[in-house]
DNA sequence: GGCATTTAATTGTCTGGCAATTGTTTTTCC
DNA sequence: GGAAAAACAATTGCCAGACAATTAAATGCC
C-alpha cells in the first residue's frame, strides 16, 4: 500500500477517509444520508467531536452537505460544476503562487490549453457565446477601466471561449488554467497601446469564431500567446527579485 | 458580496474562510505558524472545538499541516505538485461518476486536452520520456493482463505523454481529465483483437514523438480518439439503463 | 379539515479535562 | 566539564457531557 494509514494520521482524517472511499467507490450515492453524528460515533468507536472533524473535512471537499433538525444530518453531496470549477480555480492559484511558477510557463500552459478548445468552438458557437464575447471585448474597450478590472474582462473573455466549445468536462478542466492567470497578469500594467492591440486581437478572435476558421482562430491566438508573454516579460525579473528579497531577511 | 457568510453558515466555516483568505492573499505564506488552537478561539471568540473544526476544514485542503508537541502547532503548507494533482483527480472522478457524464463527452474532453499537449511533446520529449512510453507499451503487450490493469497502463501511457510535455502546470491541469477516465474505460472489455489495435496505435504515436514529428502524432491520436469512442460505444446505453433502473425504483 | 402546539431527532457550540508528543531546560552523575 | 537522564512546558489529539438552535413530524384543538 502507499499509505498505511494505521496509528500515524489523525483518527478524523481516518474516518473522513473511509466515508470518501465509500463515496467514491460509489456505495454512497448523491443524496444518501449518513448515520447521525452520534450513531457514526458509535460506528467507529471515538467521540462525537472526532466525528464532526472528520464530517468538516469532508464538508470541505464539497462531498457532503449538513441539515440542521430532526432528519436533518448529513447527506452525501451530488459535486455540481460549479462548486468542482470553484474549487480547481482556488487550487490552482494556489499552486501557482506557493510555487513561484515563472510566467511563461504558465502562459504557456493556459494557451495550450485554450488552444485545444479552439476547434471545438469554431464548430459549435452560437450566438449566444458571440454575443458574450462581444460583450467582453466592448468592455475592455472603454478607456476608463482599471488595469484590474482589464484583466478581469479579459479572463472573462478568454472563459467564453473555452464554454463556448459546449462541453462541460472542457469548461472544468481549464478553468483552473485560465482563471488562475488572473492574479499573475494583474501585476502588468496595460498602456492605452497595448489594450487597443489585445482588444484587436480578440476582435479578430470572435471573428474568425463566427466564420467557423478554426485555423484563423489558431493563429490569432499564438500571436496573442506572444503579445503576452511579451508584456508579461518583466515579471519573471520581478520573482526573481522578490526571491532574492526574501532570502535577504 | 456574493455570499454575505454572516450568521447563515458555521462559524467553523467562517473561520476556515477567514484564515484561508489570508492564505490566498499572502498575507501567510509557506510554513508560516498559525496562532495555536487556544490562542485562535480567543481572537475569533469561539470554543476550541470550533476553531479546531475549522483546521480540519482546512487541513482537508492542503491548506495547513499540523505538528504536535511543544512548538508545534498548524503551519501553512506549501501545496506540492503532487497535492495538487491528487485532488484534481479526485474531484474530477467525482465529477464524472456523480454527475453521469457520457463517455462521448469526457472523452472528447480527454483527447483535445492531451492534444493540446503533443506540439509541446515532440519538441520536447527526451529518452527518459521515450523510456517510460516504450515500457507502457511493452506492459500492454503481454498478454496476461487483466482489462484493468491494460487499462491501468494506457492511463500511465497517456500521462507519460503529458509529462514529456516538460510543463509541470500542464501536466497538473490535465491529470483530472487523463486519470478520472480510468473508471470509465475499465467498464470496456478488451478483447485480444482491440488491444493489438491499441498497442500499435501507442507505437505509432511514440514512434511518432520520437521523430519529433507532431502532426504525424496529431493524426494518430484522432485515430485512437474515434477508436476509443468505437469501444465506448455501448456505454451510453449501458449508462441510460442504470437511471432507468435506478428510477424505477 | 386546518391551524397551533408539542415532541423528538439532529446538528451547532461550549466547557473542562486528560493523554500523547516533542523541543527545551534542568538536573544528575561520572 | 560533559554527557546522559529527567523534568518541564507548550501544543495538538481525543473524550465526556451539557445545552442551544433548528426542523420535520406528531398531536391536539377548533
Amino acid at each position: 500500500m502507499k499509505s498505511d494509514m494505521t496509528k500515524k494520521t489523525d483518527l478524523s482524517a481516518r474516518i473522513a477517509k473511509s466515508i470518501s472511499d465509500s463515496i467514491l467507490a460509489g456505495d454512497l450515492l448523491a443524496d444518501d444520508r449518513l448515520p447521525s453524528e452520534a450513531e457514526l460515533a458509535e460506528d467507529f468507536d471515538v467521540s462525537r467531536s472526532t466525528v464532526r472533524e472528520a464530517l468538516k473535512r469532508l464538508a470541505a471537499q464539497s462531498l457532503i452537505r449538513t441539515e440542521r433538525g430532526a432528519f436533518g444530518g448529513a447527506f452525501v453531496r451530488q459535486l455540481s460544476y460549479d462548486d468542482a470549477r470553484r474549487q480547481n480555480i482556488t487550487m490552482s492559484t494556489l499552486l501557482l503562487t506557493m510555487n513561484e511558477v515563472r510566467f511563461d510557463v504558465a502562459c504557456e500552459a493556459r494557451f495550450a490549453l485554450e488552444r485545444a478548445c479552439l476547434p471545438l468552438s469554431a464548430a459549435r458557437c452560437g450566438p449566444k457565446d458571440l454575443a458574450r464575447l462581444r460583450k467582453e471585448i466592448g468592455r475592455q474597450a472603454s478607456p476608463d477601466l482599471s488595469d484590474e478590472a482589464f484583466c478581469a474582462s479579459d479572463v472573462a473573455f478568454h472563459r467564453a471561449i473555452v464554454d463556448s466549445a459546449g462541453n462541460p468536462i472542457l469548461s472544468y478542466q481549464l478553468s483552473g488554467a485560465v482563471e488562475a492567470m488572473q492574479p499573475l497578469m494583474n501585476m502588468i500594467t496595460y498602456t492605452a497601446r497595448s489594450r487597443a492591440r489585445i482588444v484587436a486581437l480578440h476582435t479578430d478572435l470572435a471573428d474568425a469564431l463566427e466564420r467557423r476558421d478554426a485555423a484563423a482562430a489558431d493563429a490569432i491566438l499564438t500571436v496573442l500567446q506572444t503579445y503576452t508573454l511579451q508584456l508579461g516579460e518583466g515579471l519573471l525579473a520581478h520573482r526573481a527579485q522578490m526571491r532574492a528579497e526574501r532570502s535577504a531577511t
